[in-house]
DNA sequence: CGATTTTGACCCGCGC
DNA sequence: GCGCGGGTCAAAATCG
């Protein structure tokens, strides 16, 4: 959040232009985040079915997105403006987000309208207000931006195509060599609606270039279609977990080491295996989640969710690489659904947020029906490996009209959002979604969920959970040296497959978008 | 021809 | 300050 900060103000015109940029965008982050919240809370207080709330999100998505558009719109003007140099339009512009936000709301349910002001204050006002106006002080701006905005979910999975069918529409805005990756790391926007801030980067793991690493950040602003909803589900679940895990954190201790009790937090995570907790899902599923760390590292707290086979991971635990190095998993798949609505927002009262959304998997088993619709397929019809040189520039699957969803995804927002903690409610979404998108046992014992993220394989899937909270964690607890991550991993009991590691070696590659 | 992708240039924070 | 690394922008090229 780098709006807040005074620098823009002192910087060249240039540097303004591009504040101004990243504030409009914060700002519709901020926004949607808020939203969410607003929604998760209005979930919480009511328990109420998740109709209703799934309209009120999607109207306070349709609203966050307005109001981003109007940001968006404005970025080319604003781009010119801002050439000028001009604070006070910036101001001006972020202002009225808040209100039309707001107001969206506060009709719908007063509940939201409460709760918004908190948020909106927590969110946009002391950084960018201040930000705007004042030069303030840039860390503290930041801080409140980043912890805001960067919780991000990560899911590694099984895939041969080079992104995850997620259902969400993306757009590629940059591809960059990673440092430690011979694979590119390609980064993508939602275009569901312009406004949306929900972004992800695909990365394919070093170590095994069959596992598609993808990192959602965001929440969408626009109602998901259902096929996407189930990923933005997970994630949204997959965040709260972290936020849970944050806030136990914080609560434990504000200063400077988070870790301790992220990793406490994290125990217990891993304590969930999660075997269809809920009986309402119960089928036999169970969702492991055999590696499962949050760790709370430089830049962004992230969750990430292996869905690759485990290997065996014995103790992640501690010093899990953030998204880098989780070594190898066997295949997975499995779907997550991230979303603007999410529910995990339920859990989340805290600040952060994130949306996550998945693009992941072509569900087959339910996508393949619908295909037909977009003519989604393509995605699928890249190969596997090879495609992964690249990603795979957008997928497309909207079509997936109503199958999924269901019950078990139902069940598991519902769970969510009633459950006070998150952790169940992550297992809860995962597993709704492992079965909204497909059952499949392996081992009897493992059950896995199999997904065929490419199309092609099916894979068992294993999720596991990283979280860095860097800087918002520093911000939060507002230690300058953060311990590195604290990861937890969760482990199914059972361990189905064996790993395999084999770095990879196509040695070609990648270059390509 | 519009929507996307490609790709090098930039920006920005961080560590030295 | 400089270099590094992550991320983003935006003009040009492509795709459908
Ligand atoms: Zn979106």
């Amino acid at each position: 959040m780098t709006i807040a900060t005074n620098e823009w103000i002192d910087n060249n015109n240039f540097h303004n232009f591009q504040h101004d940029q990243k504030l409009k965008r914060e700002m519709g982050e901020v926004g949607e985040e808020n939203n969410s919240l607003k929604l998760s809370l209005a979930r919480l207080v009511k328990d109420a079915t998740s109709d209703e709330e799934s309209e009120l999100v999607s109207l306070s998505l349709g609203i966050a997105s307005t109001d981003q558009h109007e940001k968006k719109k404005n970025r080319n003007e604003k781009i010119k403006e801002n050439a000028d140099l001009k604070e006070g339009l910036a101001l001006g512009l972020d202002i009225r987000f808040d209100p039309s936000a707001i107001k969206y709301p506060s009709t719908e349910s007063s509940c939201d309208g409460e709760w918004k002001e908190e948020e909106l204050r927590e969110i946009w006002p002391p950084s960018k207000f201040l930000k705007t106006t004042r030069n303030g002080d840039k860390s503290e701006a930041s801080h409140e931006h980043a912890e805001l905005k960067k919780t991000r979910v990560c899911i590694r999975a099984r895939c041969d195509t080079l992104t995850m069918n997620d259902g969400c529409q993306w757009r590629k805005y940059g591809q960059k060599m990673a440092k430690g990756n011979p694979c590119p790391r390609a980064y993508y926007r939602c275009t569901v609606s312009p406004s949306c801030p929900v972004k992800k980067q695909v990365q394919r793991c070093a170590e095994d270039m069959s596992i598609l690493i993808t990192t959602y950040e965001g929440t969408h602003n626009h109602p998901l279609p259902t096929s996407a909803t189930a990923i933005a589900y997970t994630t949204s679940a997959a965040a709260s977990m972290l936020q849970s895990s944050s806030l136990s954190s914080q609560l434990g201790l504000a200063n400077s080491d988070t870790v301790p009790v992220i990793n406490s937090s994290v125990c217990n995570l891993n304590a969930l295996n999660f075997t269809s907790g809920y009986q309402q899902f119960s089928k036999s599923q169970h969702l492991y989640f055999h590696n499962s760390s949050i760790s709370t590292s430089n830049s962004h707290p992230t969750i990430t969710l292996d869905l690759t086979t485990p290997q065996t991971s014995p103790h992640i635990g501690k010093f899990t690489p953030g998204l880098s190095f989780i070594p190898k998993y066997s295949s997975t798949n499995l779907s997550f659904p991230s979303s603007t609505f999410s529910p995990l927002q339920s859990s989340m009262l805290q600040q952060s947020h994130w949306s996550p959304y998945s693009d992941y998997f072509n569900y087959e088993g339910l996508i393949t029906q619908n295909r037909n619709e977009n003519g989604s397929l393509m995605n699928t019809g890249k190969q596997p490996f090879q495609g992964y040189l690249y990603q795979p520039n957008y997928i497309s699957n909207h079509a997936i009209s109503q199958q999924s969803l269901p019950d078990s995804v139902v069940a598991a927002t519902k769970a969510i959002t009633a459950t006070p903690k998150f952790q169940s409610a992550l297992a809860a979404a995962l597993t709704a979604i492992g079965n909204g998108i497909r059952e499949n046992h392996v081992g009897a014992e493992s059950a896995v969920l199999d997904l065929n993220l490419g199309g092609d394989m099916p894979y068992k899937t294993n999720a596991v959970y990283t979280s860095n909270a860097s800087r918002y964690k520093r911000i939060s607890s507002s230690a300058p040296n953060a311990p590195k991550r604290n990861s937890v991993i969760f482990q199914p009991s059972q361990a189905s497959k064996s790993s395999f590691g084999s770095s990879s070696n196509k040695s070609n590659r990648f270059l390509e978008q």
